[in-house]
DNA sequence: ATGTAGACTCAAGTCGACG
DNA sequence: ACGTCGACTTGAGTCTACA
């Protein structure tokens, strides 16, 4: 029944992550994200810093705004052997 | 730049999806979902007719209730060819 | 066992301003 | 370019009740 699930991180950090690193990787700032999904900038930054509870709809506001597919941003983060 | 994102469903209507697949196979009520994983009956259906716009903690919630990791709930709806 | 509807609460999300 | 704060509005999530 169900897979073992190995320690995992809420999806609250792994979104966080996920934002952080794709950010970092398209050199784009929060402020361009937050514009680019229709999003203010403030709020953004809250996501990224674990502080609020996005809804799906906005999750994947910001997935379409990073040309990424929504689940690849609630992903478990890969550890780094 | 980004995969090439092949004609894809709302995150909503992937969970909506997932939910009611998985709920079937488990064999399990709206109720009973809704009970495990602490929200209220009444907002889990709705989720599943995708009325509303469920929150990324409350989606891990169903996830956690339902034994499977929380991308799952969000991952494309396979199309059977 | 599910859908619907209405009334309610509090947090999601906006916005402007300052460090 | 980001964090923070405060005031604000809207919508997520609860609950009771009826079909």
């Amino acid at each position: 029944m169900g897979q073992p699930q190995p320690r995992t991180q809420s999806a609250r950090q792994r979104v966080a992550f996920h934002l952080r690193v794709i950010r970092a990787e398209r050199r784009i700032s929060q402020e361009q994200l937050a514009e680019a999904a229709g999003l203010h900038r403030t709020f953004v930054g809250a996501v990224e810093r674990e502080e609020r509870n996005i809804s799906i709809d906005n999750l994947e506001r910001l997935a379409t705004a990073l040309d990424v597919d929504v689940s690849l941003l609630v992903s478990p983060v890969v550890r780094r052997s």
